[in-house]
DNA sequence: GCTATACTGAAGCAATCGCTTCACTATCTG
DNA sequence: CAGATAGTGAAGCGATTGCTTCAGTATAGC
């Protein structure tokens, strides 16, 4: 079993390159061969296919082999995940901003008794 | 000037160790001081000043150095923007695939004529 | 069956990462 | 001032990354 964070750490790394973030964004466009994939990208097909590996490690694309091809797709549940840690960190940041806030507002309602 | 991709490359890279998200989960519950974060860390501190730093390259955490102690604050924009990354991937998924069935509802609609 | 296509796998290699230790510098505190 | 505290900086080192090339396999189309 994979836990939590070693998931979290295999999304994010594989979202820290810039090739893979363009796969990625390629994808979200809809499912591409290797090649598709490969196209935009300067640097051999053995080196996108190890991204691509990365990149289905880490759950955010899957693939499917059928006949020579090996088509890819986006995994938004995964993609999810790592948007939501980033906003539970994110929001828990502005609650704490908002009592904040509120506390301080009483305190000049309340001036020095 | 730092380009947009270079900027996110830095974000999910910083976010990509277990130790430094345990620090950014740390600031979002407020400021810190390096020790305070290094507390919960199985390192020395020279390690944890080194992920402190790749997180304030990031733009993820700013600090400031008052007397002899340094205190760390989540930046919440930056954590936001890699937030829109992955949602405008998820969303961009999502609406191919509302449009998929729709197109597919139609079909139903109108049979093999 | 022959050739082109679409990958696949392994070895190798330079660059970067995640630490460590050790030595050092400020800044409080009594 | 003497010590303790909080962090800084550099060197070093093994592991991991991000490629490359080269050699191979499995399909597809003629």
């Amino acid at each position: 079993m994979l836990h939590q964070s070693d998931q979290l750490d295999l999304m994010f790394q594989a979202l820290a390159d810039p090739g893979r973030r363009l796969m990625v964004e390629r994808l979200s466009k809809g499912p591409a061969s290797v090649s598709q994939l490969a196209e935009p990208l300067d640097m051999s097909l053995s080196a996108v296919v190890q991204h691509l590996q990365v990149l289905e490690a880490s759950g955010l694309v899957r693939t499917e082999k059928v006949g020579r091809v090996r088509t890819c797709t986006i995994e938004p549940k995964t993609l999810g995940q790592a948007e939501k840690w980033i906003a539970d960190r994110r929001t828990q940041w502005e609650r704490r901003l908002d009592r904040l806030g509120e506390y301080l507002a009483g305190q000049s309602d309340k001036p020095t008794r």
